[in-house]
DNA sequence: CTGAAAGCGCTAACAG
DNA sequence: CTGTTAGCGCTTTCAG
């Protein structure tokens, strides 16, 4: 053995070795048909005796491409993200891909610095739910290969999550109960996702007949969830719709510490079908959608994968359906 | 501007447009101290005005550093991880560095063969609850920069949660609401922390006088649940202990389907204290532990920043406290 | 089909 | 203190 230096072969030691040239043994690997059979056979096996694996660095460097992909979310403790991770590192892997996960804790600034930092050692971006302005994405997304996940912006691939058919079930599910109003619980100011919700909500109680009101905004996070409930609560809702499913788990259990019932005085309705939403107390009516397959097809248009559903000149903007969990925080409207 | 041609100006485009060599360059940025002061400077100007940004590749070609770390579950939407995982992303950056997170499926040859892979494009692996066997993980370990987390094999760094006092803080604990018996409801086959606390449920049990079973294996996530608490009920327990608190939801959700009630049926108790537990119903009791601390600890101790609290000729092995969260699952032992 | 040779962008001796 | 000169390991023309 020639290279038991303690350093791992190289593609010389297997050339070396093979009595071939250090080009043949790169074609041998990366593109096995330009080589005779024989000889890329015995390449081929030396490569394994030697133990020969490729030093992706190295590869990196005259390609330009490294094989992985960056995905930003905004909170990796928010069970929101959790399907979005797993879809998206279930189709990284699956690309022959690794991923890198960052955390910008809700900061604009960390998503544009991170990708920043990154741009070089990745070959891509999938940015999740994020903080950043239109402008700013639009800027990056021109400069480096970019998709989101629960984002919409022109020109940018993206996967989200349907909202607008998903809130309009919401509020039908509501009115069908008898209630004639709703509030609605802000998630933060810069996210997007609250400023859509809220534009759908306003628009679809109006065709329902029922009064809206937006409260906020408040951390989208179980702990924000004491201060909407009182909000709401002192608005006299019979009908809350908190801006994900954590901000509503703590409204619930703020009512709960109250005395005020739920769905009995106030009916409560959140967004993702997160984790614990089935089993904490009452258990909650939310949204549901496929956001393991966002994460997935996020990287899929990253890759350059899958065209898109629907494909303009404004790039591939994809709608995944969404649904209503009914369960046990919604009831008939007080009278 | 010399650099316009599209792509990103290198040391050579700012040693030109700057009038110095590339190495000058390379010192001003890398070790600013060897370099005088005024054309530190100047090189330092012009490399801003071009938007110089070095490339990690390249830089880690010659080094063989990559400023990146990999940090490996077994389950990625399991919320037991998320301390470990944000621990862990916080403590990298803070290091200058780059998580890769990847999902090893409970699989051990999914582990090992990720980090045959990753070899190379990272400076060292953290591998959290891990599946492999002492031996594979000693071998990898002599092979690669490796630190463990809710695991310990000897001679290689690890930061675990306390178990051993921790699951006395159980025992105790049912002990003194008059049980006099407890089922452990065990969690994978491979789990080496599912047979730990067996060994220490056993022992502990015995100073108290109280008999002890184990039940399983069972999946560690919700859906293991039924069966778990089907088999604690045929066996006429009257406290159970529950691999983790996945599991332990799971149970209680097959009682309260069953119309066990808990806990004046049977007192439920799990491990982790996860996103969840404070809020399912009832509420769990739960060995709480620094999760978040483990993850952090473990990448220092993969770069080196930190010793260890004990630190001997097998490594450092450092233990972090655990504490009981005493909620509304554990109750009187029924007469 | 195969070999020689020129880089990819940066670091690190080694001279000056 | 600064410039020159080799590489790091692999890919990729370009000849042969």
């Amino acid at each position: 053995m020639l290279d038991d230096d303690g350093k791992r072969p190289t593609i010389y030691d297997v050339a070396k070795e093979a009595g071939v040239a250090a080009s043949t043994v790169s074609r041998a690997l990366a593109r096995p048909d330009r080589v005779n059979a024989r000889t890329r056979e015995h390449v081929l096996a030396v490569a394994t005796r030697l133990g020969y694996r490729a030093n992706p660095i190295a590869r990196a460097l005259p390609s330009g491409r490294t094989q992985t992909v960056a995905l930003f979310v905004s909170d990796v403790t928010n069970p929101h993200f959790f399907g979005i991770i797993r879809g998206a590192e279930q189709q990284t892997r699956a690309a022959g891909c690794t991923l890198i996960l960052g955390d910008t804790e809700e900061s604009p600034d960390l998503e544009s610095g991170n990708i920043e930092r990154l741009s070089g050692s990745v070959d891509g971006f999938v940015v999740a739910a994020s903080r950043m302005s239109d402008s700013r994405i639009k800027e990056l997304a021109s400069r480096h290969r970019l998709t989101l996940v629960s984002r919409q912006v022109d020109g940018v691939p993206s996967a989200i999550v349907d909202h607008e058919d998903g809130t309009r079930q919401i509020i039908e599910h509501l009115a069908s109960l008898g209630h004639t109003s709703v509030v609605y619980l802000a998630g933060p100011r810069r996210s997007w996702l609250a400023a859509k919700r809220w534009q759908v909500i306003r628009a679809t109680a109006r065709q329902f007949d029922m009064a809206a009101e937006r409260l906020g905004p408040f951390p989208p996070a179980v702990r924000g969830g004491a201060a909407a409930a009182d909000a709401a609560f002192g608005k006299g809702a019979t009908a809350a719709i908190a801006h994900n499913d954590l901000l509503a788990i703590g409204m619930l259990r703020r009512f709960a510490d109250r005395g005020v019932r739920v769905p009995d005085d106030i009916s409560v309705v959140g967004y993702d079908d997160i984790f614990g939403a089935d089993f904490c107390s009452p258990s909650l009516t939310t949204l549901a959608g496929q956001f393991e397959e966002a994460g997935r097809i996020a990287v899929d248009l990253l890759l350059g994968v899958r065209d898109g559903v629907r494909r303009s000149r404004s790039g591939s903007q994809v709608v995944l359906p969404s649904h209503l969990e009914i369960r046990a925080s919604t009831g008939p409207a007080p009278r």
